[in-house]
DNA sequence: ACCTGAACACCGTTCAAGT
DNA sequence: ACCTGAACACCGTTCAAGT
């Protein structure tokens, strides 16, 4: 299942040089960068480009599906270690944080949130969407996250945050203060500041 | 004050023309619309445009300063209606919901409310601060709105608000759902549901 | 003082010709 | 089957020549 055609020898090198340069290029230039310089660095012509990525963003993803894929581990990891309400905002930090960082990456990820979002894209963030699940209804089932909202709502809202960030700073300096503007909201009202929801009457 | 150099009857009549038509424009083909389309559609030199705007940015200014004025002033007229703190939440909806709306006006803001903007939009974002400031400072002398709140932050999070509603469906049909998620953690943490903040000892 | 529009550099995308 | 690169259409921007 890994490889449904195995691809000429010359046509694999020529897809891993793409994604080599790409990466450099998207890095260096932003997400807009020149897809014909691209071909070039990478030796090849410009039509055989687009034989391998038809589109800007077929090129895109293919670029920065590992960081994807880490981003999504990474909910797992965080989950072990610290108790479910604050394992979720750890992650949103994590990736908030990661789409400022790797330009393009926030983009991307937000096409894959989308309403009407391409089926390529689907896939592709179809594992974001599992690993926001996961914790979102860990810490709903915990009572520290507000039973009504969806995983897909959550997400949307923290590309808000990595939005809002970029705007006070090049970098991702306020995504922790956004963040927790955003999750007071998150959370049920507390009645104390001690533990447990005692029962009222 | 109102025109240092009165200009040129043709140099005028080509400037209204200009901003006429990129106005269509922007509506049509959104912010990133040909600019020598208006210029042609405007029936002048691509080079006459340049002259009054040096970069499309002046042009998007000055195409929606109108609009951007009319939000600032809507501020004042919902305060007048509401108490503090809805007055503030209506107010935010109506700048989100316009923001998705009016294509073009969202990035524009977005330069407004970001550290370095230019000299140029500061002057055309300023009066979208002071409208947010007298909102947001009423809003916390009442103690609806935490007092650690900046306004300048607040107007960040309408944006990224905007642009989760923008996710989840072209129009802004989530607006008030993700806004009211937001609000929650603009609030002080409500010890009783009645009103007054008893003194506690 | 202002306008025109040709000219330039730079894109993305396609496709006939090659291997 | 895959690659090449010329060709095309379309940008933004500049500037010499005109009024």
């Amino acid at each position: 299942m890994a490889q449904v055609k195995p691809m000429r020898a010359d046509a694999r090198r020529n897809y891993e040089r793409l994604i080599e340069e790409a990466a450099v290029a998207f890095a260096e230039h932003g997400e807009g960068a020149s897809l014909d310089d691209i071909a070039k660095r990478a030796g090849v012509g410009s039509g055989t480009l687009y034989r391998h990525f038809p589109n800007r963003q077929a090129l895109l993803e293919a670029v920065y599906v590992d960081a994807i894929e880490a981003i999504a581990m990474r909910a797992d990891e965080i989950a072990a270690r610290l108790p479910p309400g604050e394992a979720l905002v750890e992650w949103l930090n994590e990736l908030s944080e990661r789409m400022i960082q790797v330009r393009g990456l926030k983009t991307l990820l937000g096409s894959a949130v989308t309403d009407g979002s391409s089926a390529v894209l689907t896939a592709c963030g179809s594992s974001v969407k599992g690993a926001a699940t996961r914790l979102v209804e860990a810490a709903q089932r915990e009572g520290t996250v507000r039973p009504d909202v969806e995983p897909i709502e959550i997400l949307r809202l923290a590309h808000g945050v990595a939005t809002a960030s970029e705007l006070a700073n090049g970098e991702g300096k306020h995504i922790r203060r956004y963040l927790s503007l955003l999750t007071e909201g998150l959370r049920p009202e507390r009645r104390r500041a001690d533990g447990g929801p005692g029962p009222e009457n």
